[in-house]
DNA sequence: GTTTCGCTCTTTTTT
DNA sequence: AGAGCGAAAC
């Protein structure tokens, strides 16, 4: 196929900065190879150092796989041009194709001295690093809490009984900042200049009381504003007769007030605008918090290098930011320069501001980009990764800044080449009325035999079985719809099942539409994130048999007695530690006295349940044992009490399927077996998928994922799940600096969250983009279900013309089957039951997360951080004597869960909160009122307070 | 019939 | 925090 003239125009421009405009499926890629072939071809390069003087920036570990596969399939095809061609496809190897990490990572470890790092650093996972990340917060939290009256404050702000929380939320902040490459100490400098720059402004008080005044004049009678007329409080606030320290709670409340009328909108934005403004000088009351906050951060920031320094290890952003430092040295920035003839960077809408900066770097020797080798393409509507920094004004930017020193426009490629014209023409119209002005349509390339081939998968008015939830029976109805439209279309011989994927926005119900397509017995792979072998539940299975062959790992051994299998509090665990003397397993038998006779007795039957595995270990095979560690800890039903339990249960079928097989076909032992699974883990995950994708099986992943991918159909399931609105407790304000969330109100950080959501909202409008323009020949929308989310935002919006709505299943569907061999009570259990107010709440998640995935020199750090803490705190608190006990009921809580409550117990009283007090604030930061009661319910825990304070 | 209020039900994406 | 829904208020 010819190209275009926009594309030659990308691939041939190679003497100047570039950027390029590319819509979805208008060959991006293409032009990127050919690109690449035509300057090895014409560019100014070094003989013998032609393919490494290029770079390549991709998205993704798997793009960088497949352009270098085009590139070499490009570069062979001319090999009867001359020799070179030949050099350059061997020199391949060599090539600077690779992701930004990627990149990074191989400048830093060429420059390991000057960056100083180690020169055989490991990169940690985004898990690792969490991990270790969250024990120096919660280390730096305990100390502080002690040292620094700010941070005692600062911690009594989130108003929650647990670190937990605090730990999280500061982590949060923590990335948000780095990821876009400030220093603390800059984020720190803005915002407090910030604050101090705000200023009450008389025109706005006045602005106000006019228009309260306008809007009770258009109110009806008894509405909230109506009421205010004869409030005291609005009254003292119109004859400025009020103390100025009470202006903030005053307009508080009078903000409450303003009400909803509808057709004085604009009015009303208006007015709370300008309140919100004046709100600003609040944030001058809470200058300390943000000066403790930031005294955190960096110290934080300090604690975790140094751990990072002696593990040898760097995160992510440590790639990054490194480099951009390590350009700051002239030397070095010269050699890279000259190293890197051209640099083209893809998927550039999806680039945040610290990878601008690297690429500037390399692309700029007096001046900005004056070497005159840049090259960016992207789609602004494409951009899809906000929460990870990306920004599109950075590709704007970038553009501006290239029509400018370039003097050379920015080249717009329309022309699809992936899509029919039918399925075009409705995303133009859709996108058109979404986007505004700034959607360009794309032109079709293909043409369409059928009129239609947009499809919506509904049927309205679906009545739900009693005894099932509307939206359970939605999503249930849907996922068997697809299905059976899946079926029919394969059966009527228009396409394979290799043709569809299921692109979801969440990952968290896919579950229920591999059960569908399971039940159709339509064959599919879940292209998943986290992956099978990485799921906890079998992490914890195979702590458990590791346990069981070899004693001497001690760390599997405290997974798997920590998990819920066997559930042991860290109290116990911490005590078995300090008693081990050879193997944890022999430590089972001691009768150490600080542990309780509840847990003394889960020891005896796990040290019962371990010694009888490890003798029948020898003599049978691996499923026999999988069995009764499973039965015998009644571990499914454990699972079946966690969020998403069905999805956990049947993951442990699929291993226990796999363990039988592995019976079946290998006769191997327990050790094999565990290698066995190992193996299967570590497996490239990428080569995993370019294997399993290419078999005729239907696909499932998230729009993230899909990115770069093409499919002949695509299916968009649960259009009308809803968007997701929680933020952060501090947010970050590229030009402003950090706002904290210290109560409700919090002026600065609703200022930021508005942006945020704004962003958002906008996002969520690209996602939907990014997903239908994935699909060549057909689309399907699953649209069953409430108006929210994807089906809310595009609902006036669709032309019925192109759309074709099927809502009768042709398949009459299965009855939904309950997992096997569990029987029906399971499923009745609900843990969390809305019409019973628990006293307090089972703790959600309980951490086994931390043991079962650490690695031993974290496990050193683990025990060394939480032992002051056990040493001081803990043991002063008898776990028994809190149990849980909601109205008339009294709920046996896994030990765990019952540390945690004990922990938090502890945190209070750390805080010198004590007996009562403390008691009373356990409970009502549980949202309950703590009243005479409650007091008579929670008497025995209050008793052991006592005894203690 | 329409507007307003308050209650309930849900609630991620990852190199 | 937004959408849906019913009840109450016009």
């Amino acid at each position: 196929m010819n190209n275009t003239k926009e594309q030659n125009l990308s691939i041939t421009t190679i003497d100047r900065n570039l950027a390029v405009n590319a819509g979805a499926g208008t060959g991006k890629t293409k032009v990127l190879t050919e690109r690449y072939i035509y300057i090895l071809e014409h560019g100014d390069l070094e003989k013998g150092k032609e393919v490494e003087s290029i770079v390549a920036i991709t998205f993704t570990k798997k793009a960088t796989q497949e352009m270098k596969e085009r590139i070499r399939e490009g570069i062979k095809k001319r090999f009867s041009l001359g020799e070179r061609w030949i050099r350059y496809y061997r020199d391949m190897e060599k090539a600077n194709i690779s992701t930004i990490h990627g990149f990074c990572g191989n400048i830093l470890r060429d420059n390991s001295l000057n960056a100083g790092v180690d020169p055989m650093f490991t990169i940690l996972d985004q898990g690792e690093a969490d991990i270790l990340l969250e024990d120096t917060i919660l280390e730096e939290l305990i100390q502080s809490i002690e040292e620094d009256e700010k941070i005692y404050n600062l911690v009594k702000v989130f108003n929650r009984d647990d670190l937990d929380k605090v730990v999280f939320e500061i982590k949060a902040i923590y990335n948000k900042i780095r990821t876009v490459g400030y220093s603390f100490e800059e984020v720190r400098d803005m915002t407090l200049s910030y604050i101090s720059s705000i200023q009450l402004n008389p025109a706005h008080i006045r602005y106000i009381k006019e228009s309260f005044i306008y809007l009770m004049g258009k109110s009806r009678k008894n509405s909230k504003i109506d009421k205010l007329r004869t409030d005291d409080i609005w009254l003292s606030f119109y004859k400025d007769n009020y103390p100025e320290e009470e202006l903030i709670s005053i307009l508080e409340y009078l903000y409450d007030n303003i009400g909803t009328n509808s057709k004085e909108a604009d009015r009303i934005e208006g007015l709370k605008d300008t309140i919100n403004n004046v709100f600003l000088i609040k944030e001058k009351e809470y200058l300390w918090l943000y000066q403790g906050l930031f005294k955190l951060l960096i110290e934080i920031d300090r604690k975790y290098s140094v751990k990072k320094n002696e593990l040898g290890s760097l995160d992510y952003d440590d790639l990054q930011i490194l480099v951009l430092k390590l350009l700051d040295d002239e030397s070095i920035r010269k050699k890279y320069q000259n190293k890197f003839k051209y640099i083209m960077v893809d998927e550039f809408q999806d680039t945040n501001e610290l990878q601008k900066k690297i690429f500037y770097k390399l692309c700029s020797k007096d001046e900005i980009l004056d070497r005159n080798n840049l090259f960016v393409v992207g789609d602004p509507k494409q951009s899809i990764y906000g929460f990870r920094g990306a920004d599109l004004q950075v590709f704007y930017h970038v553009m501006e800044d290239i029509e400018k020193i370039s003097n050379q426009k920015t080249i717009n490629l329309n022309k699809n080449f992936r899509t029919v014209d039918t399925i075009l023409e409705f995303v133009n119209s859709l996108f058109d009325k979404l986007m505004g002005t700034r959607y360009v349509s794309l032109k079709n390339h293909h043409v369409s035999k059928n009129k239609i081939d947009v499809e919506i998968l509904e049927k309205e008015d679906l009545i739900a079985p009693p005894n099932i939830s509307k939206r359970d029976y939605n999503t249930y109805y849907e996922s068997r719809l697809i299905a059976s439209r899946i079926k029919e279309l394969v059966e009527e011989g228009q396409f394979n099942y290799g043709d569809f994927a299921l692109l979801f926005r969440a990952s968290t119900m896919d579950y229920i539409y591999e059960e569908a397509l399971m039940e159709y017995g339509i064959p599919y792979y879940n292209i998943g994130g986290k992956g099978f072998y990485h799921g906890q539940e079998i992490i914890d299975l195979m702590n458990g048999l590791k346990a069981t062959s070899n004693r001497y790992d001690t760390i599997s051994t405290i997974g798997f007695l920590r998990s819920p299998m066997v559930g042991l509090s860290d109290k116990t665990l911490y005590w078995l530690l300090r008693h081990r003397e050879n193997c944890l397993f022999e430590t089972l038998d001691v009768d150490v006295e600080y542990i309780g006779e509840d847990e003394k007795n889960k020891i005896k039957d796990v040290k019962k349940l371990l010694k009888g595995l490890m003798v029948k270990k020898g003599l049978y095979g691996v499923y026999p044992l999988l069995m009764e560690l499973i039965k015998k800890t009644y571990y499914m039903e454990s699972l079946m009490l966690y969020h998403g339990g069905r999805q956990l249960v049947s993951n442990v079928y699929k291993f226990i399927e796999l363990a039988l097989d592995f019976d079946r076909n290998t006769s191997g032992s327990l050790e094999d077996f565990i290698d066995h699974v190992e193996r299967l883990k570590d497996t490239d995950e990428s080569q995993a998928k370019i294997h399993s994708e290419d078999a005729d099986v239907v696909k499932l992943m998230t729009i993230h994922k899909s990115k770069g991918l093409q499919f002949p159909v695509v299916v968009i399931p649960q259009m009308s799940r809803g968007f997701n609105y929680q933020q952060p407790y501090i947010l970050l304000d590229k030009d402003k600096g950090v706002g904290f969330k210290y109560d409700k109100k919090s002026p600065f950080y609703n200022k930021i969250k508005e942006d945020i959501k704004a962003n958002e909202d906008e996002e969520n409008k690209r996602l939907l983009y990014v997903a239908m323009t994935r699909a060549e020949k057909r689309l399907l929308l699953g649209n069953q279900g409430k108006d929210r989310g994807f089906k809310n935002m595009v609902k006036d919006l669709m032309d019925v013309d192109h759309i074709e709505v099927i809502d009768e299943v042709k398949f009459k569907p299965l009855l939904q089957q309950p997992i096997k061999s569990l029987n029906n009570e399971l499923f009745q259990i609900k843990p969390f039951d809305n019409n019973k107010t628990p006293l307090l709440h089972v703790v959600k998640g309980y951490n086994q997360k931390i043991f079962s995935r650490i690695s031993p020199s974290q496990f050193i750090e683990f025990n060394q951080c939480r032992r002051r803490f056990f040493m001081n705190y803990y043991n002063r608190l008898s776990l028994d004597t809190v149990g849980l006990t909601t109205k008339g009921e009294t709920f046996v809580l896994n030990p765990t869960t019952k540390g945690n409550i004990v922990h938090k117990f502890c945190q209070y009283y750390k805080m010198g909160i004590e007996s009562e007090d403390l008691m009373k604030r356990v409970v009502t930061s549980f949202g309950i009122e703590y009243d005479e009661d409650i007091k008579k319910r929670t008497y025995s825990i209050h008793k052991e307070l006592h005894k203690i304070s």
